[in-house]
DNA sequence: CCAAGACGTTGGGTGCCCCAACGATAGCGC
DNA sequence: GCGCTATCGTTGGGGCACCCAACGTCTTGG
């Protein structure tokens, strides 16, 4: 019973089902990796964002990774609960809450992207570089349809 | 403010990250399409299987599409209250239940298949056809690590 | 000064995934 | 024949990601 009674070739062949199952496998590693640290992914996203982007708002965090306002108030809260990053209203605009990573989020960050490329790694273990590259090229155009990339 | 303050490319860079977002994608674009029949994603992919494997248990079922059997009970239930499938013991094996494609069920499967390749094509549309060919091989890698497909 | 809009926050809802348990049934060794 | 083990369908609970709607606070532009 080693051979599966495998996926039916109709469903098989759409990238719809192939992107779902890839998407379910990589959160799997991914979140597995991140939990021996205690962090899960949308955290270490969010974490990682805030350091690359410096002090920024949670509006401009959740339109930076399409995360909905309200999971972020909720990780942004469990952040600053662990002291990964502090939230501080911005002084030229009193509505915004200025989110920035600490030293301690700084350390935690680090280990984490050492998680996450390793997870990433392992998901796509069974591709060689080229097509890996290949493989993100593709899937950042099917991602953001009308919306190209001007960051250069 | 048009422009975007786009994804970090500590994050961008990550598979898993695209492919959560484009799963998401595909989700929507297919899940959309699929509504204006009144059915779901794993409805139609339970259906779709049906219609291949024949009369077939749920178990079998589950294990083809790695679909939870707490959740194969309720799509197979919403099925049935459809006429779209029909449910009977097997009597070779009284533990499985033998699931049918009803010729109601045929019918509407040959409408939802319309709509969601339609959906998978406009999900692929910045592809062109080699690439979406090489992006369905690079997937199905990924999605499947350890088992590979011996029925080629 | 007032209307329009953005921001953070709270609330509710859906879909997919995973784990655990149970009665009923089948296959196996003895 | 008789347990033992495993499978099948079913039920239950829980977590995570995603989406929509509303409200008070605050900024901006006319």
């Amino acid at each position: 019973m080693a051979e599966t009674p495998y996926v039916p070739t109709r469903i098989r062949a759409l990238p719809s089902w192939l992107l779902g199952r890839a998407a379910a496998r990589g959160h799997r590693l991914v979140a597995d990796a991140l939990a021996r640290e205690g962090m899960r992914m949308m955290h270490h996203a969010v974490l990682s964002a805030v350091a690359e982007l410096g002090p920024v708002s949670q509006a401009d965090l959740g339109r930076s990774l399409s995360i909905d306002p309200k999971d972020m108030v909720m990780i942004v809260n469990d952040l600053v609960a662990e002291e990964l990053v502090t939230r501080a209203p911005d002084p030229r605009d009193r509505r915004k809450n200025a989110v920035t990573i600490s030293p301690a989020g700084t350390r935690t960050l680090r280990r984490t992207q050492k998680l996450g490329d390793a997870a990433n790694a392992e998901l796509t273990a069974a591709l060689s570089p080229a097509e890996r590259d290949q493989l993100i090229d593709l899937l950042t155009r099917i991602a953001a349809p009308g919306l190209d990339d001007r960051c250069t």
